[in-house]
DNA sequence: GCAGGTTAGTTGCACAAGCAACTAATCGTT
DNA sequence: AACGATTAGTTGCTTGTGCAACTAACCTGC
């Protein structure tokens, strides 16, 4: 366990963050793909999925089938493009920003367990790193 | 993007890391939880596998499954624990000893790669507050 | 030493995710 | 203006994953 401990790590979180929100967002039916989808478009809306897609970096199927099962649960809606017409442009509805809150809370509640023993620089710390090292992986992947 | 960062970030760092893991090993014919597998393995041989399921924090059917294909594929073998019979300690084939310096290798190579950036202090930051950020994941859910 | 609870591992089932192949629209070059 | 190349989004297919229910072994207390 010395050797690949950023990716093993990464996982680990990713596994418990997974069924944190699984857990807490099962009364809404919403999974954790979808979270993900919303908790992107609370911060910007009014983009096209590919946007989503780079921001969560997963492939475009999944995002577009995610997008599709919150559509249809009614937490947004699609318009096409006018500007480019393969594009549709995503919004959310009522119901989304009825959840918002609670949404957003839950998150930072989950964040403020797993640094519950951070200092406040420490947690800065820790995000900006793996903000980097997230781009360190990405320009490897984007160059070849 | 400003709330759920730390399990966005590794969500994304993990992503990353499996599409390498996967582009990497595939003429292995390895997949992302068998390298995982055979990581916690190189590392501490000999084991049930309830502590391979501890260490990656996967669902244990999900381990079993991952182990059935690397016996399949020659690359560990499994013996009934005497001491307790419900156990089943897994031990590495000499095909899997063969490959270890490849694998441990590319994964350090996939570190590098992500922290290329960084000082080697930035480095071991990163990796202490992943590893309390997960941590702190582990003791919020075994508390309940 | 037996009953009740716990633990290791397996299997059935449902589902989400990635890849590849496709359509349709746009961009760029000549 | 028209060709080829690229891009956004969708769909088919396969596979890995988690949950739940199960079996078998073990452990505890009476």
């Amino acid at each position: 366990m010395t050797v690949y401990s950023v990716g093993k790590w990464a996982a680990v979180i990713q596994r418990y963050t997974h069924q944190y929100i699984d857990k807490r967002f099962n009364h809404f039916g919403l999974g954790n793909t979808e979270v993900l989808v919303l908790l992107t478009l609370y911060d910007q809306e009014n983009v096209p999925q590919e946007y989503i897609t780079r921001q969560i970096v997963m492939d475009k199927a999944t995002i577009t089938r995610a997008i599709k099962r919150l559509e249809e649960k009614g937490y947004l809606y699609r318009k096409e493009s006018v500007s480019d017409r393969r594009e549709k442009i995503v919004f959310l509805s009522e119901a989304a920003w009825k959840i918002e809150k609670e949404i957003s809370e839950a998150m930072r509640e989950w964040r403020d367990i797993m640094t519950k023993e951070f200092t406040e620089e420490e947690k800065h710390t820790l995000l900006r790193l793996m903000e980097r090292a997230a781009e360190g992986a990405r320009a490897e992947v984007e160059s070849g």
